[in-house]
DNA sequence: ACTTCTTTGAGACTCAATCTCAATAGAGGG
DNA sequence: CCCTCTATTGAGATTGAGTCTCAAAGAAGT
C-alpha cells in the first residue's frame, strides 16, 4: 500500500522516526471517510487489538495535520474531527446544528471570493 | 439607557427572571467592541467591584447569544470569544494564525453564495 | 551489537466550561 | 407590604478534551 510511504516521505522530511505505532494511526484514518474524533480513532485501534496509547494518537494525528495528509475539522462542540485527506478534493462542510450531521460541499465561486477578500485585506488563506 | 429594555424584552420572552447580575453582565459586553471571552468579562466585572460569579457569566452569555445580543467566535483555541451585536452590521472575520489578530469584513457576494448551497442542500443558516 | 537520540505509554495534569445544591431573591397575589 | 412559589445565584466540585512527564522501549546509523 502507498500508503506506508506516504508517511515515511513526511516522517522523514520532519526528522522523525518511522515506528509502528505512528503507521496504525495513520491506517485507521484512511480506513474511511467518516469524520471521526480522536477518541473514536483510539477506541478503532483498540477494538481491532492494536493498542496504541491515546497520546500518541493525539501527538500522530498532530503531525499529519501539520503535514496536510489529514484536515482538522472543529464544528463548535469542543471536539475536533479528523478527515483523511489522501486523494480528496478541497471542500467545505455544513453541519447541521440539530442533529450533527455534516455535509459535503464545494462552490468555486466562494472560494475564489475568500481568496480575494483576504488578498484585499493582506491575509493569505491557510 | 435601552439597553435595560432589550435586556428585560428577551428575559421576558424567554420566561426569565430581570436580576441585577444579567444586566451587570450585559452592560460590560456593550462596554466595548473587542472579542473577548469570558473570563476576560468575568475579570473585567471584579475590577469594577461588580462580583457575579463565572457561573453566571457563563449562563448570562448563553442566554444573551441564543437570543441574537451577542455573537460567539469560534478562533480555534479553545476558547469562545464574544462580540456584542447591539446595532453592529453582520460581518465576518479573519484572524491571523501566527498572532490572533481578528480582522472584520463584509462581503455580500460571499453572503449569497452561502445562502444559495445552503439551501439546495436543504439547510438554513444561522 | 553498540550507541545515541527519539518515541511510547500510563497516568497526572491543565483549563474552559458545566454542574450541584443550599441560600438568596424576583414576581405576582392577597 | 408580606407571602408563597419558583428561578437564580455562588462557591466549589466535576467533566472532558487535550497536553505533559518521565522512565522504559525502540529506531537508525556505525
Amino acid at each position: 500500500m502507498h500508503n506506508i510511504d506516504t508517511l515515511k516521505r513526511i516522517l522523514h522530511k520532519e526528522n522523525l522516526r518511522y515506528t509502528q505505532q505512528r503507521q496504525e494511526v495513520w491506517d485507521e484514518i484512511c480506513s474511511t471517510n467518516e469524520h471521526r474524533d480522536a477518541e473514536d480513532i483510539y477506541n478503532s485501534l483498540r477494538k481491532r487489538q492494536t493498542n496504541v496509547s491515546r497520546a500518541t494518537v493525539y501527538r500522530t494525528i498532530d503531525v499529519l495535520v501539520k503535514n496536510n495528509l489529514v484536515r482538522r475539522l472543529d464544528l463548535g462542540d469542543g471536539r475536533s474531527r479528523f478527515e483523511n485527506k489522501m486523494g480528496i478534493a478541497h471542500h467545505d462542510h455544513i453541519v447541521c446544528l440539530d442533529c450533527r450531521k455534516i455535509v459535503e460541499f464545494m462552490n468555486e465561486e466562494i472560494e475564489e471570493m475568500q481568496e480575494q477578500v483576504a488578498k484585499e485585506m493582506g491575509f493569505e488563506i491557510v
